[in-house]
DNA sequence: CATAAACGTTGACGCAACGTCAATGTCAAG
DNA sequence: CTTGACATTGACGTTGCGTCAACGTTTATG
């Protein structure tokens, strides 16, 4: 049985022993025992446990959100481990899009592109957007319960890079056809059942089956949760109600 | 001339108010002007500012540490934005390791693949690096002077992801000739010449042009500090020593 | 065995980077 | 003019540690 010190296994992690003696504080992570002498000792668990807590740190989730997670009698390490993986890719993203901003930047320095003061800080904000998805996951896992999360964790774990590209690929198509629809004003229209069937196809990329029921309820909540809306409604207001109304003809035909 | 209210930049950039007025009280970004009633007003200038402002917060610089960047006279804007590619492409390969991290420990869950501790937690200690490394290189700008990190900078910016992981590549063959090479123990032997070249090689990605004096220079540095002798010698105690010794013997020959 | 260095502990203060709120002045629209 | 939205300053509080003092425990060395 391998054990190890404060300070063992604070190198091991890479962090603090007075980090290691904060968690104790916290009771985020507890040593699995205090020795004769009052030293603290840790195990196989407490070290899966932290690599568990790193994850959420390196995606800023709050040490007290960290708490509640990791405490829940439901916790089960692999579902937090694919969690962690769909988290990692959207920063990913994110950090491509950073990336890209920079180059813009530079080129609009050069004078070789046009770059408003909105384009400069998109990127930005992006990460705002995905943070509060986040939190704004959790929730939806606490009204709809587990099922609809796991199952699309567990779908998610399997794509490869090029995939999630082409979903977001997807998600682009689909908002272009939406814009064209809102256009034209009318949700059965030909670019509306376009737009419906790109959302469908984006879903097939994490739903492990696809039910018109299921597609249904999830517009509904589109529009019904602001957070959902604002997302939405970045492409011109109205796009969530006019994507639930496109679904909801899709799914009833 | 554009002009921004307080609250207008703060919407612009995704940042609130308080954040701005702390900037300002900090000295970090000071409004263009207060008007009659004292309220902060910004211009273009300080729109740009702040984009720069952020580059460096979304890479954890501290903001004292910004303050003192962007307020050097030798502060160019362009210059920081090749910087800034150059870290966030960094960001972005330490994403990759903890993406690659995560599929490991849940290939390891399932009885796949076996991972130790150490390896658990490897590509978090991986940043810790990078950012201590980042640090290193304010230092070595203010050592040696802008001219080594300009120019690499300015190379840099062209490369192309591809490029990017060759260079990545490079030096991981480089290390492994090392490895050979000091079980010989020779710093002449064939091996070391062969990782001495793949320095050389890997420089060539950053190095607008190459010279034997600042190759040398540059392993005598890699020994002198602590920190570099520390990066290279994760990969066996006397790497940062034997790699001096073999880039010496290469530019002498 | 004795000693010194390295290990551990708790307690406490301090810091960075804001978030929050109170009190109050200013601006704009009805 | 009134009210709501805008702005200001001042001040307290939070999170997640870093740092250090005081002191007990363990380990290595002579």
């Amino acid at each position: 049985m391998m054990e190890y010190s404060i300070r063992e296994l604070a190198d091991l992690a890479g962090i603090s022993t007075r980090t290691l003696r904060y968690y104790d504080e916290i009771n985020l992570l507890k040593p699995a025992r205090m020795n004769h002498s009052g030293y603290r000792v840790y195990t196989q668990r407490e070290v899966d446990l932290l690599q568990q807590i790193m994850f959420y740190r390196e995606l800023d989730v709050s040490l007290e959100q960290i708490k509640s997670i990791i405490n829940d009698p439901a916790f089960d390490k692999r579902k937090a481990l694919t969690d962690h993986y769909k988290r990692l890719l959207e920063r990913r993203d994110h950090l491509d899009k950073l990336i890209a901003a920079v180059k813009k930047t530079i080129a609009h320095e050069n004078g070789e592109v046009k770059m408003n003061n909105e384009e400069k800080f998109q990127a930005f904000k992006e990460r705002l957007i995905q943070e509060n998805d986040a939190q704004f996951r959790k929730e939806v896992r606490e009204k709809y319960g587990d099922e609809a999360a796991e199952l699309s964790n567990a779908k998610l774990l399997n794509l490869s890079e090029e995939q999630y590209h082409q979903m977001q690929e997807t998600e682009k198509e689909m908002f272009a056809y939406l814009k064209q629809a809102m256009e034209i004003g009318d949700p059965a229209s030909e670019q509306a059942q376009k737009a419906a069937a790109k959302h469908k196809e984006w879903l097939s990329y994490t739903w492990p089956q696809y039910s018109k029921e299921a597609h249904a309820n999830l517009v509904d909540m589109y529009v019904a949760d602001e957070r959902f809306a604002e997302y939405y409604d970045r492409h011109g207001s109205g796009t969530a109600q006019f994507l639930r109304d496109a679904v909801h003809h899709m799914t009833k035909a």
